[in-house]
RNA sequence: GCGAAAUUGGUGAAGUGGUUAACACGCCGGAUUGUGGCUCCGGUAUGCAUGAGUUCGAUCCUCAUAUUUCGCCCCA
């Protein structure tokens, strides 16, 4: 048997559901923020990703699917959504549109060459959004207030902000300098990964796993320390928007992130609720205002975040939220012999045309079969033919919840259902079309 | 890249170096000759992850491979 590759999942069923679901939600929601859709190539030049990351992990050598394609071209298969939209951005030029800044998201896959282990897979799913030509702390705020209200609308409710700022391309610098400096000395206290991580990416010290207790990093120095006096007048205004935005969230010094892009604001959102293994991050971000130029583009400002869908959906699983899925369909239609079977087909298809969601008999059950297989299909009503009936212009319709049988004409069958079918609700932002409120306690607890 | 555990039908699972691998659920059919969900009866073939080895004989023991799970590294 041919399996499928390692670290990728087949999603479908009950789980397909709770993705289009999630993703309805997004699209919903991007729309009400006017954020654009952007999709790009799921492959890009080996270079664009290599020139982006930096040079201090070992991501872009080890940790991404490259080929060489049939022009002896070297490609990637994008491992993170940011490269790929900057450079649309500035191959697009973008930064020359009427309206400013640019606001886009996305929704896709991306591919990475790590070892499987709960909440990380090898194709992984991310929805991220990305503003570009805009520096003001409002964008900030804007930009961490998107992942927070999918998440609570989405019914979760252990999750975490944490927020830090890396300030200035100098004060990270500085910073990065002075964190060498400190745990050098101390450097054979700390763990072996840790030894390594002080030349390589020192700022990784701080959430080392191993050390997390270790005295000598909990009184390491923070970035807030190196901030220059702009950058931290910066960090305070996110702050303030941040909590008019009712945001709750945590400064907590030890989200570096991970790549050397990142400048100002940075932030991390996890999962806290209880088994959900140690890849709890849902999602997070940053602002890169040298990526751009970095690129080939014009100097321009941008922030961003992305979050993985594949554990928000754990995330639900683990925090057991039902989502308000719509199941089962308005119409099976039944039927035994020949003549029917035509007339069923027929019929099939002319409610679906109007509207209605029809399912009918295909493995010729017996009507008893067909009967289970409605239930099964969770049909509201059943429509059983009968050849006699049909000669009439008849049909049977039969109420399956409340079992109650009429006969009627078949000229009357679509204006019928309209009466007793409800119209599918579209898709609410919150419950029951009812205002939704996202400041803390005001929520649903006591429904 | 490193370490540990796991893998039995459509599903949940029990079990053994030796003719037909339990039980349950599900599904299909019948009792009920065109109105089901309960009950009873019957059916559900080739199925013990894959490959090699040990053995008279392997689903079981050994090794390798694959996949899954958990942790480390890394985390975009």
């Amino acid at each position: 048997m041919i399996t499928k590759p390692k670290g990728c999942h087949d999603i479908y069923g009950a789980e397909a559901k709770k993705w289009q679901y999630v993703n309805q939600l997004i699209d919903a929601l991007m729309e009400k923020y006017n954020y654009q859709y952007i999709r790009t190539p799921i492959f890009e030049s080996t270079d664009l990703f290599h020139r982006g990351v930096g040079s201090t992990s070992d991501i872009v050598t080890k940790e991404t699917y490259d080929f060489v394609d049939r022009g002896d071209r070297k490609m990637t298969l994008r491992p993170e959504g940011t490269a790929g939209v900057v450079r649309s951005y500035i191959e697009n030029k973008m930064y020359g549109d009427a309206t400013q800044p640019v606001k886009l998201y996305y929704n896709g896959t991306m591919y990475r060459y790590e070892r499987p282990q709960a909440g990380r897979d090898r194709e992984l799913t991310q929805f991220g959004v990305e503003v570009l030509g805009g520096d003001d702390p409002i964008i900030d705020a804007e930009v961490i207030s998107i992942p927070v209200n999918i998440y609570k609308m989405l019914g979760l409710k252990q999750i975490k902000v944490n927020i830090n700022s890396l300030g200035d391309m100098e004060s990270r610098k500085a910073y990065r300098e002075a964190l060498i400096k400190y745990f050098e000395p101390h450097i054979h206290e700390l763990c072996e990964d840790c030894q390594e991580r002080l030349q390589k990416n020192p700022l990784r010290i701080l959430d080392c796993k191993v050390d997390c207790d270790n005295e000598i990093i909990k009184n390491a120095p923070t970035t807030l320390e190196y901030l220059n006096q702009e950058s931290k007048e910066r960090f305070d205004k996110v702050i303030e928007y941040l909590g008019a935005l009712g945001i709750e969230h945590e400064v907590n010094p030890k989200i570096v992130r991970g790549l050397d892009y990142y400048c100002h604001t940075v932030f991390e959102i996890e999962a806290k609720v209880e088994g959900f293994g140690s890849q709890n991050v849902l999602g997070g971000g940053g602002r890169y205002d040298g990526l751009t130029e970095e690129l080939g583009g014009p100097k321009t400002p941008g922030i961003g975040f992305a979050t993985g869908l594949g554990r928000v959906i754990l995330a639900l699983e683990k925090e057991e939220i039902k989502l308000p899925i719509k199941e089962g369909i308005d119409v099976f239609i039944l039927y035994v012999n020949e003549d029917e079977k035509l007339n069923a087909m027929y019929l099939a298809q002319e409610l679906r045309m109007n509207g209605f969601s029809v399912e009918t008999e295909y493995l010729g059950r017996g009507l008893k079969g067909q009967f289970k297989q409605a239930d099964r299909l969770k049909s509201k009503y059943l429509l059983i033919l009968n050849s006699e009936e049909l000669k009439d212009n008849i049909v049977t319709i039969k109420n399956n919840k409340t079992k109650e049988e009429e006969k009627i004409d078949l000229d009357y069958l679509i204006y019928y259902l309209d009466e007793h079918i409800e119209e599918d609700e579209p898709f609410h932002l919150g419950h029951e079309g009812e205002e939704v409120h996202l400041e803390e306690g005001e929520d649903d607890e006591e429904d």
